[in-house]
DNA sequence: AGCAGTTTAAAACAAGTGTTTAAATCAACC
DNA sequence: GGTTGATTTAAACACTTGTTTTAAACTGCT
């Protein structure tokens, strides 16, 4: 067999078309032929639609999580060895930036990116608790972090804020995987490295702004 | 009769349904069962499924829109007469407070803020393209006006930190219309107007970022 | 060879979808 | 009061969905 097996194709199409046409809208039927597999393969491995959304999610949100808690924690560690507080911008440059390199590394990352991007605001609860249950704990790591980079700003401001960072963080992930259109009248969008560099600069400087 | 008629009370309807579950995911046997109509009536008075969908986003959308220009035209009017170029965080506002002002008018126009919100990032196109057509003459305005209030930023960046913007808004507004449930070890959220105070000091300052 | 785990194939299932139809009902007007 | 047009009703249509079932074929391993 020179493809991959079959439980990867599956995983491979389902990133890519959850990511392109949503988890509900997106048919069993449609999968598995772009996936070159049987209909009822789907269910004998991964027992249900959901499964397969579940291991979709958990494939690459673990290590990608696990890349930001490092990233965090050598932040932490720099600025334990200093005895300052961590700089702000330092902490969300840990927890953003991990997002565009992972893009790069696996020829679907790009899809599932937009995947998690969309979840965020999306009605169904499906995709969303699945991904917000995993991404919790470095979640919590980064808020805690930022209490500390940032003491002066009051707890619930600072969730607010955090809020808002994820609110364009997921907004430019996914508009970013969607085919670019010119709209006449307005420039050309940034190289996608360009987008994420300025998203930095400019969550930093809102989790900074005065209250 | 005292209810409303028919062609309200679908619309009525259709804005809670379509904002609490997504276009696609209502059906119109749950929503003609809410408003109290018959299944046929969505096709009667507007056609289809589809064309509901249009006449629920112009019914608030168009009056919204207005008043973001009027507000924002009242902002570049006061700087004319002073000769200074206009702070950007007041356009800011002009296009961002509506929408708060905006979701206490109407009994349903919170679940239609939501609904716009979520559009930003939806992978169905059908929400978002009527969304994006209703809203690109006053997002036009508000690009041009924040070039002459930031006239060092270059266009392109200019660009993208709106996307930010957008992005942190409809992510807030449409969280905000969820049933807010605590997490623990995160503090109690903001109220809806602290919380689109907080956003336009997070959004201006992440504006005027160096770059 | 034989066994177990996989994969395919085709079909059917039960349920849900938007839309259409034709008859019934209602309201208003001459 | 009867007629016309708009509206409502219930039923059916044509189609898609996820899932299950049955059987057959193929895989690698001892």
């Amino acid at each position: 067999m020179l493809q991959t097996d079959t439980k990867s194709r599956i995983m491979d199409a389902a990133e890519q078309l959850f990511a392109r046409d949503g988890f509900h809208t997106t048919s069993l039927r449609g999968l598995t032929e772009l996936a070159n597999v049987n209909l009822a393969a789907v269910n004998y491995h991964f027992g249900s639609k959901e499964g397969l959304l579940q291991a979709v999610i958990s494939r690459r949100l673990l290590p990608l999580n696990e890349l930001r808690r490092q990233k965090l924690k050598t932040v932490l560690n720099q600025a334990a060895t200093v005895g300052s507080p961590p700089p702000a911008a330092d902490l969300l440059r840990a927890f953003i930036e991990p997002t565009l390199d992972f893009r790069n590394s696996a020829p679907g990352a790009k899809d599932f990116i937009a995947l998690i991007g969309r979840s965020l605001s999306e009605p169904d609860e499906t995709v969303r608790n699945y991904f917000i249950q995993q991404i919790l704990p470095v979640f919590k790591l980064l808020f805690d972090s930022l209490q500390k980079a940032l003491p002066d700003l009051p707890a619930d401001i600072l969730m607010a804020r955090l809020q808002f960072t994820m609110g364009a963080m997921g907004h430019t992930m996914c508009s970013s995987a969607r085919p670019k259109q010119l709209i006449p009248g307005f420039p050309a969008p940034l190289s996608d490295t360009g987008l994420v560099a300025d998203l930095i600069r400019f969550v930093s400087a809102g989790l900074e702004a005065p209250c």
